[in-house]
Order: C-alpha cells, then sequence, then structure tokens
RNA sequence: GCUCCGGUAGUAUAGACCGGUCAAGUAUUCCGGCCUUUCGAGCCGGAGACCCGGGUUCAAAUCCCGGCCGGAGCACCA
C-alpha cells in the first residue's frame, strides 16, 4: 500500500486515528469568528482609514488584515480612506500616502476604492450646514476655559441656545476669514449631562491658519477643517462602510458619532473595537518613530530597531507570517503583547523550505590541519538546501599543500575546542585538535567517514577554506554588525532572497558587490 | 479625578453569549528523547493557565457583586 492508500483506509476505517491531524490543520487555517449582522447589509463593506503622517507599522496591522480579511472573506469591499484633515498638528504628506499604498500592497491587501479627505472637504460643509439649520449644531466663540467650566457642569455655554440663523451668520463668517485660528468651533450638541464629560459638545470644525499651514494636497484652499469625528462620521456613512474594525481608543468616539447619525437619521454601522497591540521591545508609537527619524537615531523607516512594515519586509518577515499571527490574534477587545518567537514561527514555516543554505563563518579564527592524504585538490560538493537536493548544489575547492589546509572556523566553535577532542568539519572529514592557540588552532586529519564522526559523537562544525570566502557583514536587529566571511558560492544569491547561514539563522539578502551586506532575520 | 474596556500557561489563542461533555484544547516557548552531516526542519514525550474574594446553582473558566491589576479616552489630534 501507499501512503495516500494507508490514510485513505485509515479515514475510512478508523477516522478519530486523524483526528490530531485535522486539528493542526484547523489551528493553521484559522478562521475569524463572523461579523455581527452581515445578513443587514447587501455586501460587506470595511476601511481601513490612515492619517499619512508616518509610515505603517505593526499597531495597524490588525486594523488592515482584520479588514481586508473579512471583506474577502464575504465578498465584500476594502476601502482605504486618508484621514488628512490636520495640516497643522498632524501633517500628512504625499510621500507617506504612497509609502502606505505600496506597505498594503506589500501586505497583501490591497483596497478596492481609495478616498482622501482633503478631497471631500465642501462634502462636509454640507451636512455641517445642514445639523446648523437643524439646531443640531451650533458656533461656539467662548473660550476655552469658560466653555468648559459650563460643559462639566452639564450646563449649555453662552453660544448653545442661540437661534439657527445666528449659527449660520457664524458659520459663513468662519468660513469668510472674519474668525481667526481659536476663536471659533463648530460643535455639536449632544446631551449635556452625558456621564461621560468627554462626550458632550464635542468640536466638529475649527480654525486652521492655511496660510501658515498649508495643507500639502490642497494649499490654503480651505481654512475651516473638520475634526476625526465630523469627516470619519460623515464618511463611514456615505462609504457604505457596513463594519468598522478599530481600536478600542475609538470607542468614545463611536458614541460622539452616534448623535450625528441620529440628527442625519442614519444607522450606525457594526463596530469591532479590537485592543491595544504591542509587541515586546519595539515601540510602536508613530511620534516616537517620527522623532527618531528627525534625530538621525535610526537610519531609516527600515531601520531593524523599527517594527514598521518597511522594518519587517526588509528582516525578511514575510506578510504571509504577519497575516497568520494577526488572524491568530482576531478581534478580541483585550490588550495583548506578542513576542517576536511568534511572528518568527510563522515565518520560519514559510522561509524554512526555500532558503538555500550556506556557510558564514563569522569572527573568523584560523583552523591549522595536516596529515591531509590527498594528492590533488578536492571539490566538495554540499546541497544548497538539505530537504530538496534537487536545488543544486554549492562546491568547495580544497588544496593541499604538504598535506596542510588552512581553515577558518568561528571563534565561537574554537573556544568549546578542547586538545585531543575530535570534530568534524561537516560534510568533508574528521579531524583531531592538537593545540589551541592564541591566532589558531592546530588539528590534524583523523578520518574521513561521516559514520565514524557520528560513532563517536563528534561536534559538526562548518567551515571556509582560508583562501576563499565573501567578506560579509549581518546587520542585526539591534541595529548592530556581525562580521565574517561567506562562502564564495554566495556571490551569486540575488538581493532580496532569504538564505540560511548554517548554524546562525536566517538573513535577508541587501548587496553582494565586493562584500556582502545582510540583515539577520531570527534564528 | 471622571467615563469606558479588559484580565485563560512565558507569549498568543480556543472555550464564556446558550453553566455540566473543561481534572481546560491549540500554536509558540522551554526541557527531554528520536531523527538529521546546521545549534534549522521533522517526529515523539514532558513542563506550564482559568487575577482574587464572595454570591447564585446539584454544578461556575463560563452568570452576578466587590476588590485587585492592566489599558484607553477625557484636544480647536487621528
Amino acid at each position: 500500500m501507499s501512503i495516500e492508500e494507508q490514510i485513505r483506509a485509515l479515514k475510512a476505517l478508523w477516522p478519530e486515528a486523524l483526528a490530531k491531524e485535522r486539528a493542526r490543520e484547523r489551528a493553521e487555517e484559522r478562521v475569524l469568528p463572523p461579523l455581527p449582522n452581515v445578513e443587514k447589509y447587501g455586501r460587506v463593506v470595511t476601511r481601513f482609514a490612515p492619517n499619512p503622517d508616518c509610515v505603517l507599522h505593526l499597531g495597524s496591522a490588525r486594523a488592515i488584515i482584520l479588514s481586508h480579511e473579512y471583506a474577502r472573506m464575504y465578498n465584500g469591499r476594502f476601502i482605504l480612506r486618508f484621514e488628512d484633515t490636520d495640516p497643522r498638528l498632524k501633517r500628512s504628506s504625499l510621500q507617506f500616502m504612497d509609502l502606505i499604498r505600496k506597505d498594503l500592497e506589500w501586505l497583501g491587501c490591497t483596497p478596492d476604492e481609495e478616498y482622501i479627505q482633503s478631497d471631500r472637504i465642501e462634502i462636509y460643509y454640507e451636512y455641517a450646514e445642514k445639523l446648523l439649520k437643524d439646531g443640531h449644531a451650533y458656533i461656539c466663540t467662548c473660550k476655552p476655559e469658560d466653555f468648559r467650566r459650563r460643559v462639566v457642569a452639564g450646563e449649555p455655554c453662552a453660544c448653545r441656545n442661540l437661534p439657527p440663523e445666528e449659527h449660520m451668520r457664524r458659520w459663513e463668517a468662519m468660513l469668510g476669514g472674519v474668525y481667526s485660528e481659536g476663536e471659533a468651533v463648530m460643535r455639536i450638541k449632544t446631551d449635556l449631562k452625558h456621564p461621560n464629560p468627554a462626550i458632550r459638545e464635542w468640536p466638529a470644525f475649527r480654525i486652521i491658519d492655511t496660510k501658515r499651514y498649508s495643507h500639502p494636497r490642497v494649499g490654503s484652499k480651505y481654512r475651516v477643517w473638520p475634526l476625526y469625528n465630523f469627516a470619519c462620521g460623515i464618511d463611514d456613512h456615505l462609504m457604505g462602510i457596513t463594519h468598522i474594525i478599530r481600536g478600542k481608543e475609538h470607542l468614545t468616539n463611536q458614541e460622539r458619532q452616534k448623535y450625528l447619525y441620529r440628527y442625519l437619521g442614519w444607522e450606525y454601522p457594526e463596530a469591532i473595537h479590537y485592543g491595544r497591540l504591542k509587541i515586546e521591545g519595539a515601540s510602536l508609537s508613530k511620534s516616537k518613530i517620527l522623532r527618531g527619524i528627525r534625530e538621525g537615531l535610526y537610519s531609516g523607516w527600515d531601520d531593524p530597531r523599527l517594527a514598521t512594515f518597511l522594518a519587517l519586509k526588509r528582516r525578511g518577515i514575510k506578510p504571509e507570517a504577519i497575516r497568520r499571527l494577526i488572524l491568530e490574534i482576531g478581534p478580541r477587545p483585550a490588550d495583548i503583547t506578542v513576542s517576536w518567537d511568534n511572528l518568527y514561527a510563522y515565518n520560519r514555516k514559510i522561509i524554512d523550505p526555500i532558503a538555500d543554505r550556506f556557510f558564514f563563518v563569522w569572527n573568523p579564527i584560523k583552523l591549522v590541519v595536516r596529515n591531509i592524504n590527498a594528492r590533488d585538490a578536492l571539490i566538495i560538493r554540499i546541497p544548497l538546501h538539505p530537504d530538496h537536493p534537487d536545488k543544486g548544489s554549492r562546491l568547495f575547492h580544497i588544496k593541499p599543500v604538504n598535506g596542510v589546509v588552512n581553515f577558518l572556523i568561528t571563534s565561537r566553535d574554537a573556544e568549546q575546542l578542547k586538545s585531543g577532542s575530535i570534530i568534524r568539519l561537516m560534510e568533508l572529514f574528521n579531524v583531531v585538535i592538537e593545540g589551541i592557540h592564541g591566532d589558531y588552532v592546530a588539528a590534524s586529519f583523523h578520518s574521513e567517514p561521516y559514520s565514524e564522526a557520528k560513532k563517536i559523537g563528534a561536534q559538526l562544525i562548518h567551515w571556509l577554506p582560508e583562501d576563499e570566502g565573501i567578506k560579509c557583514d549581518v546587520i542585526m536587529p539591534d541595529n548592530s554588525v556581525i562580521s565574517g566571511l561567506v562562502e564564495e558560492s554566495f556571490r551569486i544569491v540575488q538581493p532580496d532572497r532569504i538564505v540560511q547561514f548554517e548554524r546562525f539563522g536566517f538573513v535577508r539578502v541587501e548587496r553582494i558587490n565586493e562584500k556582502a551586506t545582510v540583515i539577520f532575520a531570527h534564528k
């Protein structure tokens, strides 16, 4: 019976036996919990709505991947919406919009539609005017302290109860430039006694002096700008968003926006608020990343110390690994700290089968082996991948001179060696250590067969002929560099490939010239 | 301080809505062993958790109350 036949027979006669295997398959193809009230909507529409004021990082992965994945799961649409309505404090840039589009593409979450809020200012104005006319919003010219005092007491400010006509007049004045920055805001009326003071009378529009703070896309065309809750609330409805997936820091924003929906006669979409995601060690704060870049602390957006998608990509983390991690985490509201080990485990599963193997000798030290019997040069052939010999092999040329060959081994291995012990140079032969000197280790040929090494349980170490090898720098996750030499066959490897340096770890190739530069992924 | 949301092994997650089949499943991590010319992969085994205290109930990880701990919001930011 072939394996397939056996499995078939087992399935037919004794299905419980394969239960464990099925459980494992299920774990790998873990599906998301169903979205609420899908049947209420014709088609599921989700969105990701970043401010293009920084590149994306792991902290956004949940919003992006869950939104995209759910849209795909229900044959719906996934929308990208740039929320660039603050040209003053959180100034966006065209560069970031582009980098964000590329991040999404890399993640495999290409949006079906894209919108930019700075294109839609007039739409927001329309709704502002409707709300003003209907008496659901007002223009407040109070000093912030006065307003705050009244509102925490649950009382209306001096402006709130003025007639709509007055507020329309003030609105026109705002647009016309009568007020300057800070002199007037439009507020949405709420329950003045709302138990959460943070929700009361929330601001919807403010004035920004775009002569001073010019908007990167529309310059100084507008001086009245919507705040987050207004623009976001209006857009979610107009774009037909059915399911909002965002961090739970937006829970109170949802309460605020619901007032808008009530006044406009709209129904609020389903909303899922997931918990805060951290990854051990790295900071996921945009402002810290931005500051670090500005101050030259980081080498760029892809500095390995950062958890930006650009950095993860550079480090050889596959988007699929991130996707699996996020699907595993799911949309629960609990705060979590994921460990790099977890991400690495997913990534290793993906790259291990495809990563070619090479010998990399870091902090090299010389190993002199004498008594080698071979008269001619030896050609050593080692498969590029131990599990896939069909992928081809790499070659080493060893030329004994008077029975002596000089090798390079890593000092970490050299430190473990003891005089008299036998070790095997992988795929080559066994040597006996004769002496450990300051700058080299002396050894002599012991035997050739691998079986010999196996029998005595000899340590296997990797090596390089002393006269061959390419200088290689490995950029580590803390941005430090480990230098060494990598075998000659490595020269033909293309940039961006992920390979494994045996007994060292997986690395992604950055470039190979006279010298190779690679970046460490993980063990 | 006020408002809200959480709390299952080191990490993440299943179970919680609809209490019993959960003396709690899975992945990763760690430890053993097997296998393997890598300290990789694979295979087998092991360790490791329901925040605490009450209550309801024949029965609570699951429901209720209190406490503790963690997080978020309280901007003319998103």
